[in-house]
DNA sequence: TAATCAATGTGTATAATTTACACAAAGATA
DNA sequence: TATCTTTGTGTAAATTATACACATTGATTA
Protein backbone atom coordinates (compact mmCIF):
# COMPACT_ATOMS: atom_id res chain seq x y z
CA UNK A 1 0.00 0.00 0.00
CA UNK A 2 2.73 2.63 -1.60
CA UNK A 3 2.44 4.29 -4.03
CA UNK A 4 4.42 7.12 -5.93
CA UNK A 5 2.16 7.42 -9.53
CA UNK A 6 -1.03 9.39 -10.72
CA UNK A 7 1.24 12.70 -10.56
CA UNK A 8 -1.12 15.61 -11.20
CA UNK A 9 -0.06 19.30 -12.15
CA UNK A 10 -0.15 21.89 -9.73
CA UNK A 11 -1.15 25.47 -10.85
CA UNK A 12 1.55 27.14 -9.11
CA UNK A 13 -0.49 30.50 -9.98
CA UNK A 14 -2.92 29.21 -7.63
CA UNK A 15 -0.47 30.23 -4.67
CA UNK A 16 -0.96 33.87 -5.39
CA UNK A 17 -4.86 33.65 -5.19
CA UNK A 18 -5.42 32.21 -1.95
CA UNK A 19 -6.40 32.62 0.93
CA UNK A 20 -3.62 33.85 3.76
CA UNK A 21 -4.59 32.83 7.42
CA UNK A 22 -7.03 30.14 7.12
CA UNK A 23 -6.66 26.26 5.59
CA UNK A 24 -8.05 23.00 5.52
CA UNK A 25 -7.15 19.52 6.71
CA UNK A 26 -8.88 16.21 5.78
CA UNK A 27 -8.35 13.59 8.02
CA UNK A 28 -9.86 11.07 5.15
CA UNK A 29 -10.84 7.65 7.01
CA UNK A 30 -11.39 4.02 5.06
CA UNK A 31 -11.57 0.54 5.77
CA UNK A 32 -10.08 -2.37 4.91
CA UNK A 33 -8.65 -5.38 6.18
CA UNK A 34 -10.53 -5.23 9.19
CA UNK A 35 -8.43 -2.09 9.78
CA UNK A 36 -9.50 1.47 10.14
CA UNK A 37 -6.93 3.60 8.16
CA UNK A 38 -6.27 7.37 7.36
CA UNK A 39 -5.07 8.42 3.91
CA UNK A 40 -1.71 10.62 4.53
CA UNK A 41 0.86 12.33 1.90
CA UNK A 42 4.04 12.76 1.85
CA UNK A 43 5.56 16.05 0.10
CA UNK A 44 8.62 15.86 -1.40
CA UNK A 45 12.12 15.90 -0.13
CA UNK A 46 10.36 15.43 3.39
CA UNK A 47 10.21 12.97 5.95
CA UNK A 48 7.53 13.62 7.92
CA UNK A 49 3.80 12.53 6.40
CA UNK A 50 0.85 15.28 5.99
CA UNK A 51 -2.72 15.42 6.21
CA UNK A 52 -4.43 16.60 3.11
CA UNK A 53 -5.17 19.56 2.82
CA UNK A 54 -4.97 23.23 1.15
CA UNK A 55 -5.85 27.02 1.17
CA UNK A 56 -9.06 28.70 0.35
CA UNK A 57 -9.83 30.51 -2.85
CA UNK A 58 -11.23 33.31 -2.42
CA UNK A 59 -14.96 32.70 -2.87
CA UNK A 60 -14.74 29.07 -1.92
CA UNK A 61 -16.82 28.30 0.95
CA UNK A 62 -14.43 26.32 3.97
CA UNK A 63 -16.92 23.09 3.16
CA UNK A 64 -16.11 23.67 -0.69
CA UNK A 65 -12.62 23.65 -0.36
CA UNK A 66 -12.80 20.65 2.21
CA UNK A 67 -14.57 18.73 -0.68
CA UNK A 68 -12.27 20.12 -3.65
CA UNK A 69 -9.27 18.67 -1.38
CA UNK A 70 -11.04 15.57 -1.46
CA UNK A 71 -11.93 15.42 -4.90
CA UNK A 72 -8.34 16.19 -5.79
CA UNK A 73 -6.85 13.64 -3.67
CA UNK A 74 -9.15 10.71 -3.87
CA UNK A 75 -10.87 10.77 -7.49
CA UNK A 76 -14.34 10.86 -4.96
CA UNK A 77 -17.28 13.31 -5.41
CA UNK A 78 -20.10 13.53 -3.08
CA UNK A 79 -18.22 12.24 -0.27
CA UNK A 80 -19.36 11.80 3.43
CA UNK A 81 -17.49 15.13 5.03
CA UNK A 82 -17.54 16.46 8.53
CA UNK A 83 -16.24 19.37 10.21
CA UNK A 84 -14.90 18.73 13.58
CA UNK A 85 -12.76 21.33 14.90
CA UNK A 86 -10.74 24.20 14.17
CA UNK A 87 -6.94 24.25 15.34
CA UNK A 88 -5.98 27.49 16.36
CA UNK A 89 -3.11 27.67 18.43
CA UNK A 90 -0.44 29.95 18.05
CA UNK A 91 2.40 28.11 17.29
CA UNK A 92 0.07 24.94 15.72
CA UNK A 93 3.02 25.96 12.39
CA UNK A 94 6.31 26.49 13.04
CA UNK A 95 7.20 29.30 10.31
CA UNK A 96 10.76 28.21 9.54
CA UNK A 97 9.64 24.89 9.32
CA UNK A 98 7.13 26.18 6.71
CA UNK A 99 9.16 27.91 4.93
CA UNK A 100 11.76 24.92 4.75
CA UNK A 101 9.26 22.36 3.41
CA UNK A 102 7.55 24.91 1.06
CA UNK A 103 11.43 25.97 -0.81
CA UNK A 104 11.86 22.36 -0.43
CA UNK A 105 9.47 21.70 -3.03
CA UNK A 106 10.87 24.11 -5.03
CA UNK A 107 8.34 27.05 -4.21
CA UNK A 108 11.00 29.90 -2.93
CA UNK A 109 8.66 32.78 -1.29
CA UNK A 110 10.40 35.49 0.85
CA UNK A 111 10.29 34.54 4.21
CA UNK A 112 7.80 37.48 5.10
CA UNK A 113 4.99 36.75 2.61
CA UNK A 114 1.78 36.41 4.20
CA UNK A 115 1.25 33.04 3.79
CA UNK A 116 3.32 32.46 6.32
CA UNK A 117 1.58 34.53 8.59
CA UNK A 118 0.30 32.67 11.44
CA UNK A 119 -2.38 29.92 10.18
CA UNK A 120 -5.44 28.37 11.88
CA UNK A 121 -6.61 25.21 10.18
CA UNK A 122 -10.58 23.73 9.92
CA UNK A 123 -10.54 19.87 10.26
CA UNK A 124 -12.63 18.02 7.96
CA UNK A 125 -13.08 14.03 8.26
CA UNK A 126 -14.58 11.82 5.76
CA UNK A 127 -15.40 8.46 5.09
CA UNK A 128 -14.94 7.15 1.84
CA UNK A 129 -14.83 3.29 0.70
CA UNK A 130 -11.89 2.22 0.46
CA UNK A 131 -11.95 0.52 -2.59
CA UNK A 132 -13.25 3.35 -4.83
CA UNK A 133 -10.13 5.43 -3.86
CA UNK A 134 -7.67 6.03 -6.21
CA UNK A 135 -5.45 8.75 -4.54
CA UNK A 136 -3.61 10.89 -6.72
CA UNK A 137 -0.45 12.87 -6.04
CA UNK A 138 0.91 16.43 -7.26
CA UNK A 139 3.51 18.09 -8.11
CA UNK A 140 4.56 18.44 -4.67
CA UNK A 141 4.06 15.04 -3.20
CA UNK A 142 5.75 12.02 -3.37
CA UNK A 143 3.53 9.40 -1.88
CA UNK A 144 0.45 8.16 -0.51
CA UNK A 145 -0.19 5.54 2.19
CA UNK A 146 -3.10 3.99 4.09
CA UNK A 147 -1.94 4.16 7.72
CA UNK A 148 -3.84 2.24 10.42
CA UNK A 149 -5.10 4.39 12.55
CA UNK A 150 -3.76 3.17 15.45
CA UNK A 151 0.22 3.06 13.98
CA UNK A 152 0.52 6.88 12.44
CA UNK A 153 3.74 8.08 11.41
CA UNK A 154 5.09 11.38 12.57
CA UNK A 155 3.33 13.83 10.75
CA UNK A 156 4.19 18.28 10.11
CA UNK A 157 2.97 20.33 12.20
CA UNK A 158 -0.08 19.49 14.96
CA UNK A 159 -1.21 17.35 11.98
CA UNK A 160 -0.96 14.12 14.72
CA UNK A 161 -2.89 16.17 17.06
CA UNK A 162 -5.34 16.72 14.58
CA UNK A 163 -5.95 13.32 13.48
CA UNK A 164 -6.47 12.00 16.85
CA UNK A 165 -8.92 14.49 17.55
CA UNK A 166 -10.85 13.47 14.17
CA UNK A 167 -10.42 9.77 15.50
CA UNK A 168 -11.99 10.53 19.08
CA UNK A 169 -15.04 12.79 17.64
CA UNK A 170 -15.77 10.20 15.03
CA UNK A 171 -16.16 7.66 17.85
CA UNK A 172 -18.19 10.07 19.96
CA UNK A 173 -20.12 11.00 17.41
CA UNK A 174 -21.11 7.43 15.67
CA UNK A 175 -24.28 7.32 16.69
CA UNK A 176 -25.19 10.20 14.17
CA UNK A 177 -22.52 9.66 11.25
CA UNK A 178 -23.54 7.07 8.48
CA UNK A 179 -20.22 5.12 8.66
CA UNK A 180 -21.56 1.95 7.43
CA UNK A 181 -23.01 3.41 4.85
CA UNK A 182 -19.74 5.44 3.47
CA UNK A 183 -17.13 2.66 4.61
CA UNK A 184 -18.47 -0.42 3.37
CA UNK A 185 -19.20 -0.93 0.00
CA UNK A 186 -22.82 -1.29 -1.12
CA UNK A 187 -22.94 -5.33 0.16
CA UNK A 188 -21.52 -6.21 2.64
CA UNK A 189 -22.24 -8.87 5.47
CA UNK A 190 -22.79 -8.69 9.14
CA UNK A 191 -20.00 -9.83 10.80
CA UNK A 192 -18.46 -7.09 8.35
CA UNK A 193 -20.34 -4.49 9.73
CA UNK A 194 -20.05 -5.24 13.15
CA UNK A 195 -15.90 -5.92 12.45
CA UNK A 196 -16.51 -1.96 11.15
CA UNK A 197 -17.65 -0.92 14.77
CA UNK A 198 -15.19 -2.70 16.51
CA UNK A 199 -12.81 -1.37 15.01
CA UNK A 200 -13.77 2.11 15.22
CA UNK A 201 -14.80 1.65 18.71
CA UNK A 202 -11.70 -0.16 19.55
CA UNK A 203 -13.59 -3.30 21.48
CA UNK A 204 -15.41 -6.42 20.77
CA UNK A 205 -19.31 -6.65 20.60
CA UNK A 206 -21.45 -9.86 21.28
CA UNK A 207 -22.32 -11.30 17.72
CA UNK A 208 -26.07 -11.94 19.10
CA UNK A 209 -26.73 -8.67 20.62
CA UNK A 210 -25.22 -6.20 17.97
CA UNK A 211 -27.02 -7.99 14.70
CA UNK A 212 -30.37 -7.85 17.15
CA UNK A 213 -29.93 -4.26 17.65
CA UNK A 214 -28.75 -3.30 14.28
CA UNK A 215 -31.67 -4.99 13.06
CA UNK A 216 -33.98 -3.15 15.31
CA UNK A 217 -33.48 -0.34 13.58
CA UNK A 218 -34.48 -1.06 10.33
CA UNK A 219 -32.17 0.27 7.94
CA UNK A 220 -30.48 -3.02 6.68
CA UNK A 221 -31.74 -5.28 4.07
CA UNK A 222 -31.13 -8.82 3.67
CA UNK A 223 -30.41 -10.00 0.29
CA UNK A 224 -30.72 -13.40 -0.51
CA UNK A 225 -27.45 -13.57 -2.15
CA UNK A 226 -24.86 -14.97 0.50
CA UNK A 227 -20.84 -14.29 0.25
CA UNK A 228 -19.09 -17.52 -1.43
CA UNK A 229 -16.07 -18.33 -1.95
CA UNK A 230 -14.59 -17.43 1.99
CA UNK A 231 -13.90 -20.88 4.26
CA UNK A 232 -16.94 -21.89 6.44
CA UNK A 233 -20.39 -20.58 6.46
CA UNK A 234 -21.28 -18.36 3.79
CA UNK A 235 -22.71 -15.54 5.34
CA UNK A 236 -25.99 -13.66 4.01
CA UNK A 237 -25.09 -10.00 2.08
CA UNK A 238 -26.46 -6.67 3.34
CA UNK A 239 -27.81 -3.37 2.21
CA UNK A 240 -28.72 -0.44 3.78
CA UNK A 241 -32.08 1.00 2.85
CA UNK A 242 -30.75 4.93 3.14
CA UNK A 243 -34.23 6.95 3.01
CA UNK A 244 -34.64 4.51 6.70
CA UNK A 245 -30.62 5.08 7.49
CA UNK A 246 -30.66 8.83 6.97
CA UNK A 247 -34.12 9.19 9.02
CA UNK A 248 -32.75 7.26 12.01
CA UNK A 249 -29.19 9.51 11.74
CA UNK A 250 -31.19 12.78 12.27
CA UNK A 251 -32.03 11.53 16.40
CA UNK A 252 -29.09 9.03 16.40
CA UNK A 253 -29.04 5.67 16.71
CA UNK A 254 -30.42 5.66 20.05
CA UNK A 255 -28.12 3.52 21.88
CA UNK A 256 -24.47 4.17 22.45
CA UNK A 257 -22.65 0.68 21.18
CA UNK B 1 -32.27 43.87 31.53
CA UNK B 2 -31.75 47.04 28.95
CA UNK B 3 -28.59 48.76 30.16
CA UNK B 4 -26.39 52.20 28.31
CA UNK B 5 -23.77 51.92 30.73
CA UNK B 6 -20.29 51.31 31.83
CA UNK B 7 -18.86 52.58 27.97
CA UNK B 8 -14.91 51.17 27.32
CA UNK B 9 -12.66 52.97 25.10
CA UNK B 10 -11.84 51.13 22.18
CA UNK B 11 -8.11 51.38 21.01
CA UNK B 12 -8.50 52.03 17.46
CA UNK B 13 -5.15 51.24 16.94
CA UNK B 14 -5.93 47.50 17.25
CA UNK B 15 -7.71 47.69 13.83
CA UNK B 16 -4.91 47.64 12.32
CA UNK B 17 -2.84 44.77 13.93
CA UNK B 18 -6.08 42.35 13.81
CA UNK B 19 -5.70 39.56 11.48
CA UNK B 20 -7.85 39.63 8.58
CA UNK B 21 -10.13 36.32 7.26
CA UNK B 22 -11.04 35.07 10.80
CA UNK B 23 -13.22 36.27 13.77
CA UNK B 24 -14.18 34.57 16.26
CA UNK B 25 -18.11 34.89 18.14
CA UNK B 26 -19.42 33.63 21.75
CA UNK B 27 -22.43 33.01 22.74
CA UNK B 28 -22.61 33.94 26.04
CA UNK B 29 -25.34 31.58 27.78
CA UNK B 30 -26.58 32.37 31.38
CA UNK B 31 -29.87 31.10 33.37
CA UNK B 32 -31.76 33.27 35.20
CA UNK B 33 -35.88 33.50 35.90
CA UNK B 34 -36.34 29.53 34.43
CA UNK B 35 -34.93 31.23 31.19
CA UNK B 36 -31.62 30.30 29.38
CA UNK B 37 -30.63 33.53 27.63
CA UNK B 38 -27.69 34.96 25.84
CA UNK B 39 -26.09 37.88 26.00
CA UNK B 40 -26.57 39.80 22.97
CA UNK B 41 -24.89 43.74 21.59
CA UNK B 42 -26.48 46.33 19.68
CA UNK B 43 -23.70 48.32 17.59
CA UNK B 44 -24.17 52.12 17.43
CA UNK B 45 -27.02 53.35 14.45
CA UNK B 46 -27.38 49.95 13.96
CA UNK B 47 -31.12 47.90 14.53
CA UNK B 48 -29.88 44.52 14.28
CA UNK B 49 -28.14 42.82 17.62
CA UNK B 50 -24.68 41.21 17.61
CA UNK B 51 -22.68 38.40 19.19
CA UNK B 52 -20.18 39.65 21.09
CA UNK B 53 -17.06 38.99 18.78
CA UNK B 54 -13.41 40.17 17.60
CA UNK B 55 -10.39 39.56 15.39
CA UNK B 56 -7.62 37.51 16.62
CA UNK B 57 -3.88 39.21 17.21
CA UNK B 58 -1.30 38.20 15.26
CA UNK B 59 0.11 36.19 18.23
CA UNK B 60 -3.14 35.19 19.91
CA UNK B 61 -4.41 31.61 19.81
CA UNK B 62 -8.70 31.48 18.92
CA UNK B 63 -8.89 29.92 22.27
CA UNK B 64 -7.22 33.10 24.14
CA UNK B 65 -9.42 35.35 21.24
CA UNK B 66 -12.25 34.01 22.44
CA UNK B 67 -11.30 34.34 25.75
CA UNK B 68 -10.49 37.60 25.82
CA UNK B 69 -13.40 39.07 23.72
CA UNK B 70 -15.41 36.87 26.77
CA UNK B 71 -13.35 38.91 29.27
CA UNK B 72 -14.03 42.05 28.05
CA UNK B 73 -17.93 41.55 27.63
CA UNK B 74 -18.50 40.02 30.81
CA UNK B 75 -15.89 41.05 33.25
CA UNK B 76 -15.63 37.03 33.67
CA UNK B 77 -11.86 35.42 34.59
CA UNK B 78 -11.88 31.22 34.02
CA UNK B 79 -15.13 31.23 31.68
CA UNK B 80 -16.20 28.13 30.46
CA UNK B 81 -15.67 27.68 26.83
CA UNK B 82 -15.92 25.99 24.14
CA UNK B 83 -15.28 25.92 20.37
CA UNK B 84 -18.52 24.66 18.91
CA UNK B 85 -18.43 25.29 15.61
CA UNK B 86 -16.96 27.07 12.46
CA UNK B 87 -18.68 29.11 9.78
CA UNK B 88 -17.21 29.58 6.83
CA UNK B 89 -20.03 30.48 4.11
CA UNK B 90 -18.50 32.58 1.26
CA UNK B 91 -22.00 35.11 1.88
CA UNK B 92 -21.83 34.71 5.32
CA UNK B 93 -21.03 38.60 5.77
CA UNK B 94 -22.14 41.24 3.37
CA UNK B 95 -19.09 43.60 2.60
CA UNK B 96 -21.64 46.01 1.74
CA UNK B 97 -23.38 45.74 5.01
CA UNK B 98 -20.14 45.36 6.99
CA UNK B 99 -18.52 48.46 5.28
CA UNK B 100 -22.13 50.33 6.60
CA UNK B 101 -21.66 49.01 9.91
CA UNK B 102 -17.85 50.29 10.46
CA UNK B 103 -18.85 53.18 9.01
CA UNK B 104 -21.88 54.13 10.95
CA UNK B 105 -19.47 53.38 14.17
CA UNK B 106 -17.75 56.28 12.64
CA UNK B 107 -14.80 53.65 11.26
CA UNK B 108 -14.01 55.02 7.79
CA UNK B 109 -11.95 52.15 5.99
CA UNK B 110 -10.97 51.98 2.32
CA UNK B 111 -13.86 49.43 0.41
CA UNK B 112 -10.96 48.00 -0.60
CA UNK B 113 -9.68 47.45 2.94
CA UNK B 114 -8.05 43.66 3.66
CA UNK B 115 -11.08 43.98 6.84
CA UNK B 116 -13.02 43.76 3.83
CA UNK B 117 -11.82 40.36 2.51
CA UNK B 118 -14.19 37.60 3.28
CA UNK B 119 -14.00 36.12 6.71
CA UNK B 120 -14.92 32.83 8.31
CA UNK B 121 -16.03 32.97 12.09
CA UNK B 122 -14.90 30.13 14.70
CA UNK B 123 -17.84 29.91 17.12
CA UNK B 124 -17.62 29.20 20.59
CA UNK B 125 -20.22 29.09 23.55
CA UNK B 126 -19.65 30.08 27.06
CA UNK B 127 -21.61 29.21 29.78
CA UNK B 128 -21.70 31.83 32.84
CA UNK B 129 -23.22 32.69 36.15
CA UNK B 130 -26.04 35.35 35.40
CA UNK B 131 -25.50 37.10 38.53
CA UNK B 132 -21.81 37.46 38.28
CA UNK B 133 -21.74 39.28 35.01
CA UNK B 134 -21.44 42.95 34.15
CA UNK B 135 -21.65 43.58 30.56
CA UNK B 136 -19.41 46.31 29.65
CA UNK B 137 -19.86 48.30 26.56
CA UNK B 138 -17.27 49.89 24.47
CA UNK B 139 -16.70 52.93 21.65
CA UNK B 140 -18.83 50.97 19.39
CA UNK B 141 -21.80 49.08 21.42
CA UNK B 142 -24.97 51.43 22.45
CA UNK B 143 -26.89 48.64 24.42
CA UNK B 144 -26.50 45.00 25.50
CA UNK B 145 -28.98 42.17 26.66
CA UNK B 146 -29.98 39.12 27.73
CA UNK B 147 -32.57 37.35 25.74
CA UNK B 148 -34.23 34.57 26.05
CA UNK B 149 -32.83 32.24 23.85
CA UNK B 150 -36.27 31.27 22.43
CA UNK B 151 -36.50 34.25 21.09
CA UNK B 152 -33.50 36.51 20.11
CA UNK B 153 -34.06 39.41 18.03
CA UNK B 154 -32.97 39.74 14.09
CA UNK B 155 -28.99 40.01 14.18
CA UNK B 156 -26.08 40.89 11.52
CA UNK B 157 -24.74 39.00 9.71
CA UNK B 158 -25.19 34.78 10.35
CA UNK B 159 -25.33 35.24 13.72
CA UNK B 160 -29.07 33.75 14.60
CA UNK B 161 -28.16 30.33 12.40
CA UNK B 162 -24.13 30.79 14.87
CA UNK B 163 -26.83 31.16 17.86
CA UNK B 164 -29.02 27.86 16.53
CA UNK B 165 -26.10 25.81 15.81
CA UNK B 166 -24.83 26.94 19.50
CA UNK B 167 -27.95 26.01 21.26
CA UNK B 168 -28.15 22.72 19.24
CA UNK B 169 -24.38 21.51 20.15
CA UNK B 170 -25.49 22.71 23.61
CA UNK B 171 -28.07 20.58 23.82
CA UNK B 172 -26.14 17.32 22.26
CA UNK B 173 -23.22 17.65 24.04
CA UNK B 174 -24.91 17.87 27.72
CA UNK B 175 -23.88 15.13 29.39
CA UNK B 176 -19.98 16.72 28.56
CA UNK B 177 -20.48 20.30 29.90
CA UNK B 178 -20.32 20.95 33.15
CA UNK B 179 -24.03 23.10 32.82
CA UNK B 180 -24.83 23.29 36.78
CA UNK B 181 -21.34 24.42 37.65
CA UNK B 182 -21.31 27.15 35.08
CA UNK B 183 -24.69 28.36 34.75
CA UNK B 184 -26.11 28.38 38.26
CA UNK B 185 -24.52 30.16 41.67
CA UNK B 186 -22.70 28.02 43.71
CA UNK B 187 -25.46 27.05 46.33
CA UNK B 188 -28.68 25.45 44.75
CA UNK B 189 -31.30 23.86 44.92
CA UNK B 190 -32.58 20.52 43.18
CA UNK B 191 -35.50 22.09 41.80
CA UNK B 192 -33.57 24.83 40.12
CA UNK B 193 -31.16 22.44 39.17
CA UNK B 194 -33.91 20.24 37.29
CA UNK B 195 -35.41 23.60 36.00
CA UNK B 196 -32.26 24.59 34.52
CA UNK B 197 -31.92 20.91 32.80
CA UNK B 198 -35.34 21.30 31.84
CA UNK B 199 -34.51 24.42 30.38
CA UNK B 200 -31.85 24.07 28.35
CA UNK B 201 -33.97 20.88 26.83
CA UNK B 202 -37.17 22.18 26.75
CA UNK B 203 -39.20 19.74 28.15
CA UNK B 204 -39.96 18.67 31.26
CA UNK B 205 -38.56 15.70 33.61
CA UNK B 206 -39.82 13.36 36.35
CA UNK B 207 -38.86 15.27 39.98
CA UNK B 208 -38.13 11.88 41.71
CA UNK B 209 -36.23 10.17 38.72
CA UNK B 210 -34.31 13.46 38.34
CA UNK B 211 -32.95 13.45 41.85
CA UNK B 212 -32.45 9.80 41.93
CA UNK B 213 -30.46 10.27 38.48
CA UNK B 214 -28.03 13.47 39.34
CA UNK B 215 -27.52 12.12 42.84
CA UNK B 216 -26.57 8.86 41.76
CA UNK B 217 -23.59 10.59 39.51
CA UNK B 218 -22.13 11.14 43.21
CA UNK B 219 -21.55 15.26 41.50
CA UNK B 220 -23.46 16.32 44.47
CA UNK B 221 -23.28 17.26 47.80
CA UNK B 222 -26.23 18.17 50.57
CA UNK B 223 -25.80 20.83 52.85
CA UNK B 224 -27.25 21.08 56.36
CA UNK B 225 -28.69 24.40 55.23
CA UNK B 226 -32.11 25.14 53.09
CA UNK B 227 -33.43 27.95 51.15
CA UNK B 228 -35.34 29.99 53.13
CA UNK B 229 -37.89 32.72 52.63
CA UNK B 230 -39.63 31.12 49.37
CA UNK B 231 -43.24 30.08 50.03
CA UNK B 232 -44.03 26.93 50.66
CA UNK B 233 -41.58 24.10 51.91
CA UNK B 234 -37.80 24.94 51.92
CA UNK B 235 -35.56 23.06 49.82
CA UNK B 236 -32.54 22.04 50.92
CA UNK B 237 -29.27 23.49 49.42
CA UNK B 238 -26.47 21.33 47.19
CA UNK B 239 -23.17 22.32 46.03
CA UNK B 240 -21.22 20.49 43.32
CA UNK B 241 -18.31 18.43 43.98
CA UNK B 242 -16.09 19.75 41.00
CA UNK B 243 -13.47 16.51 41.15
CA UNK B 244 -15.53 14.08 41.10
CA UNK B 245 -17.98 16.48 38.20
CA UNK B 246 -15.11 17.09 36.29
CA UNK B 247 -14.23 13.32 36.57
CA UNK B 248 -17.52 12.25 35.36
CA UNK B 249 -17.88 14.41 32.52
CA UNK B 250 -14.78 12.87 31.32
CA UNK B 251 -16.68 10.24 29.98
CA UNK B 252 -20.03 11.64 30.23
CA UNK B 253 -22.93 12.02 32.12
CA UNK B 254 -23.82 8.17 31.34
CA UNK B 255 -27.81 8.95 30.24
CA UNK B 256 -29.45 11.00 27.78
CA UNK B 257 -32.28 12.76 29.55
C1' DT C 1 -14.70 -39.09 0.56
C1' DA C 2 -15.10 -38.62 5.33
C1' DA C 3 -13.67 -36.12 9.30
C1' DT C 4 -12.25 -31.71 10.98
C1' DC C 5 -12.27 -26.89 11.78
C1' DA C 6 -13.75 -22.27 12.10
C1' DA C 7 -17.32 -19.08 11.05
C1' DT C 8 -22.29 -18.16 10.64
C1' DG C 9 -27.32 -18.15 11.94
C1' DT C 10 -30.47 -18.08 15.47
C1' DG C 11 -33.66 -17.26 20.62
C1' DT C 12 -34.39 -17.11 25.46
C1' DA C 13 -33.82 -16.44 30.32
C1' DT C 14 -31.82 -13.25 33.62
C1' DA C 15 -30.14 -8.94 35.10
C1' DA C 16 -30.15 -4.10 34.96
C1' DT C 17 -32.24 0.06 34.06
C1' DT C 18 -35.91 3.14 33.33
C1' DT C 19 -40.36 4.65 34.09
C1' DA C 20 -44.59 5.67 36.42
C1' DC C 21 -46.63 7.10 40.28
C1' DA C 22 -48.84 9.28 45.61
C1' DC C 23 -48.78 11.00 50.04
C1' DA C 24 -47.01 13.45 54.04
C1' DA C 25 -44.51 17.61 55.64
C1' DA C 26 -43.31 22.45 55.33
C1' DG C 27 -44.02 27.31 55.08
C1' DA C 28 -46.21 31.27 53.43
C1' DT C 29 -50.72 33.43 52.79
C1' DA C 30 -55.56 34.35 53.40
C1' DT D 1 -56.19 28.04 61.70
C1' DA D 2 -57.29 26.45 57.15
C1' DT D 3 -55.55 26.55 52.54
C1' DC D 4 -52.45 26.29 48.89
C1' DT D 5 -48.38 25.08 46.60
C1' DT D 6 -43.93 23.11 46.78
C1' DT D 7 -40.74 19.79 48.52
C1' DG D 8 -39.02 15.21 50.10
C1' DT D 9 -39.21 10.50 49.57
C1' DG D 10 -39.62 4.75 47.68
C1' DT D 11 -41.47 0.91 45.19
C1' DA D 12 -43.58 -1.89 41.69
C1' DA D 13 -43.99 -2.64 36.74
C1' DA D 14 -42.21 -2.27 32.26
C1' DT D 15 -38.61 -1.93 29.30
C1' DT D 16 -34.04 -2.72 27.80
C1' DA D 17 -29.57 -4.81 27.89
C1' DT D 18 -26.84 -8.74 28.65
C1' DA D 19 -25.22 -13.33 28.76
C1' DC D 20 -25.07 -17.39 26.59
C1' DA D 21 -25.03 -22.59 23.18
C1' DC D 22 -25.87 -25.48 19.51
C1' DA D 23 -26.80 -26.76 14.78
C1' DT D 24 -25.37 -25.62 10.00
C1' DT D 25 -22.24 -24.64 6.42
C1' DG D 26 -18.32 -24.94 3.39
C1' DA D 27 -13.58 -25.28 2.81
C1' DT D 28 -9.56 -27.99 4.14
C1' DT D 29 -6.97 -32.11 4.93
C1' DA D 30 -6.41 -36.78 6.46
Amino acid sequence: MDHKIQVKRLDEQKLGTVLPHVSVDCVIFGFHENQLRVLLLRLKNIEEWSLPGGRLFPDESLDDAADRVLRERTGLENIFLKQFYTFGDRNRMDNTDFHSILARQGIHLDVGHILFDRTISVGYYALVEFSQVSPALDELTEEWRWWDVRDVPAMIFDHNAITTTALEVLRRQLRFDPVGLNLLPEKFTMPELQKLYETILNKTLDRRNFQKRILGYGILTRLEERRVGGAHKSPYLYRFNEDQYFKALETGLEHEW
